[in-house]
DNA sequence: TTAGAATAAATTGCGTACAATTTAGCTGAT
DNA sequence: ATCAGCTAAATTGTACGCAATTTATTCTAA
């Protein structure tokens, strides 16, 4: 038997992304506790604040999510007030999302938990866009290398 | 109003971790498809090629995952061959996943094809050794700041 | 003009994740 | 010895995430 265990699960950066994203979803879920909102409706509200108001295909294409995902989604977020749902009337095949006044009037309330929240992570401006970069640099890498090139290229 | 937009999705740490968490799914879903397993699936193989057999509890501890998700993924893994489920003897509140002689003879060629499409990512052992630190380094920063932690420390 | 292709959103089905509860088995203090 | 409390796993319920399909609408080429 050849060296198999050069494989462990601590040095996988697929595993400690995993586990990051996870935490931070906890974390997130205690941040956003008086809002009553998920991480994925809270990125959701976050790009509607950037530009709005935005077609479900456009939604998607911030936040890499498609209708499957975001439909229910936003549902949730029209049953509990934040956004509106409008059939498009120029073409009715695109559902417009919109932010409701109670969504405007909450904004800075939902930044501040957010910004108040991220200075206990004990990071400063620079580490924090450091990982940002270092972290988009892994998403580039695995763009690069999508389905496709991956199925033609390795062998079984 | 003061400066509401500073908070882009673009800027958001979690967000490029969530990115590149789903990025790396869909990559191993093409990585693992000759071997019909869910990247969840895999990591538990990877924790078990390490120690074998183990509790559900054990297992849990390793991948931080409870009894709510690990049970239906390993009778999934125990329908297709991988594991055995087996109730301890000795204490039966314990359920022992053991490795299939089927799992072992496939660790190799599991090994090889993980590997064969690491080597696609075009990183350096040390680019990606330095990677995996930088993003344990935030899992460690988010342990820290836990659920109790910060719901003490930031008003609403 | 109209049938077929393309597109947008919704729906369906499956597999996580996880909180909360339930069930079953163990353990220790009286 | 026994019962209250603890523990392990399973179960329940909710919300993603995504592939695949369906439905409705728009576009386009003959």
């Amino acid at each position: 038997m050849t060296q198999l265990n050069q494989i462990t699960l601590d040095s996988q950066l697929c595993f400690a992304l995993y586990t990051a994203n996870k935490k931070y979803n906890h974390f997130y879920q205690e941040a956003l506790a008086p809002f009553n909102l998920t991480y994925s409706q809270y990125i959701a509200l976050l790009s509607l604040y950037e530009q709005a108001p935005m077609t479900v295909k456009e939604l998607g294409n911030h936040l890499n999510l498609d209708s499957g995902t975001l439909t229910p989604l936003l549902k949730r977020l029209e049953k509990q007030g934040w956004v509106t749902r409008t059939r498009s009337t120029e073409d009715e095949r695109q559902m417009i999302i919109d932010l409701t006044k109670m969504a405007q009037q909450n904004q800075a309330d939902l930044y501040n938990r957010v910004t108040s929240c991220q200075k206990l992570l004990g990071l400063t401006t620079d580490q924090y866009q450091a990982l940002v970069v270092a972290v988009d640099k892994i998403s580039d890498q695995l763009d690069l290398v999508d389905a496709d090139h991956l199925i033609a290229t390795v062998p079984d």
